[in-house]
DNA sequence: CGGCCAATTGATTAAACTCAATCTGCGTGG
DNA sequence: CCACGCAGATTGAGTTTAATCAATTGGCCG
């Protein structure tokens, strides 16, 4: 049984997922699968890559700001969060790493890392050269402009934290974030109902939405007493995702998960 | 005499740019060539690339967020603006778009904007069909790490503009900003001394750092009358940098203009 | 059972927002 | 040449949101 399916199941018994993708597949190929048809040689190609895994314990970093970063990961199972510390002490965290993104997919011959990466929950990560990676737009076409999609996203994603960060109330960039996380676990298969997975602690978040703990908390507080989320240890649901996206301007389309 | 060197003159007389790049290279070649040493067969196809250009007037809108986005364009004179509006009517500027930058880099067949880009100045931009960067990956090995390097670099900034917004004060905010455009300035020699082109309104301010328009301004107010800096109609002066650097935390590695 | 991390709650303070004018430079039409 | 209009900048006053400070609670692990 794979990591993912044991995760949900065990907090969840009784409950079995309603979008089961085949568990035989890495999270890349189920995420570039969903918008491109892959060959059976493409596939082959992705899964060869990731024959180079590491397993990471939750809370460790694998990634460190300002150090050399030459090596480019593929998340396969679990999350990981990227970050900065500034010297004040303060926290910005930029982005969560879900299975089936790849962190340093642009990395250089002298290039450091721009940020930091953290386990939040027990990780497998595989290593690839970023020479192999460079081997797929030669080779491969298809996935080349699957990389390429993966590119246009992931700015789409940061840019979207922007948003919330200078243009959402403290409630609309929590329900914002949510609603990204469900269509980013959508589109990896890894949702079950309105379930989602939600291994961060309250000062994560903080740190994510550019607020106070205290100040999630309470706002988190007044989501559940409004039946618009159910909060339990490391997941969430989603009880009103139509409140979520009207309150927050979620604009589905934005991150579409274009089926082929 | 080209616009950029009638721009800074024309402002202010007498003062003689203090580094000056040789003018008739592109932005984008002497961006690419300030980190990696160019053949003249790669600058000769990269100023091939620019050969159909667009005059933009300022003000004027050339992408809009949720339209189909399938040219590369590369800003050769001019600043523009990257930003989003919210159903709210409320709007985030991601980012500038400076000489030498790529919009567009990783369109899709069937890509959409995701956000839409506005003119701040009278602009002039190369038209590029994204099928020839593809090209770049294959013939010219230095050129395809140029934009790997100019993709990563793009995510630092705004992965900066996430910290500016999150975890950092009205007027660190502002001082942040400067200094990132001071380095992205310098990089592509369109700096005269500590001056720099501000062609942006407050109200462009307050939407790109998060803040209201009187926010901004009593900021601004402020720095100026500590002589952190001067303003004048277009042009800002960065009187003191290291204050600046020390109140933002800014951090000059970062964003580092490696030399070769 | 003690210790620790995460979550929760109360009270107060501070940063930034909104509303409402006013001012300034600049271009235009009469 | 000058009045008018407009966009951008500036200033004042009161309000709101979220931060800070300070405890307290709830689980879980050794």
């Amino acid at each position: 049984m794979s990591e993912r399916k044991k995760n949900i199941e065990g907090t969840r018994p009784g409950i079995v997922a309603d979008l089961q993708p085949s568990d035989d597949q890495s999270a890349i190929v189920r995420k570039l699968g969903a918008i491109s048809l892959l060959s059976q040689e493409e596939i082959d190609f992705l899964e060869g890559l990731q024959n180079n895994t590491l397993a990471i314990a939750a809370g460790t970093d694998f990634i460190t700001d300002g150090n050399d970063l030459r090596t480019t990961f593929i998340m396969m199972e679990g999350w990981a969060k990227r970050y900065v510390l500034l010297p004040s002490g303060r926290r910005q965290i930029l982005s969560y790493v879900l299975p089936g993104d790849i962190l340093g997919l642009h990395v250089n011959f002298r290039s450091k890392a721009t940020y930091s990466a953290a386990a939040l929950t027990d990780c497998k990560v595989a290593v690839v050269d970023p020479r192999r990676m460079l081997e797929i737009s030669q080779k491969f076409p298809v996935l080349a402009a699957g990389l390429s999609w993966c590119t246009a996203r992931e700015f789409a994603i940061l840019g979207d934290q922007a948003v919330r960060l200078g243009r959402l109330g403290a409630q609309q960039r929590i329900a914002h974030l949510l609603l990204e996380l469900r269509s980013r676990m959508r589109l990896i298969g890894e949702t079950n109902g309105e379930w989602l997975d939600f291994p961060m602690t309250q000062a994560d978040l903080a740190d994510t939405l550019g607020l106070s703990i205290v100040h999630v908390n309470r706002q988190l507080m007044d989501l559940r007493q409004r039946k618009i989320i159910t909060l339990e240890r490391d997941h969430v649901h989603l009880d009103d995702v139509k409140a979520l996206s009207e309150m927050s301007h979620f604009d589905f389309e934005h991150l579409a998960e274009f089926q082929i």
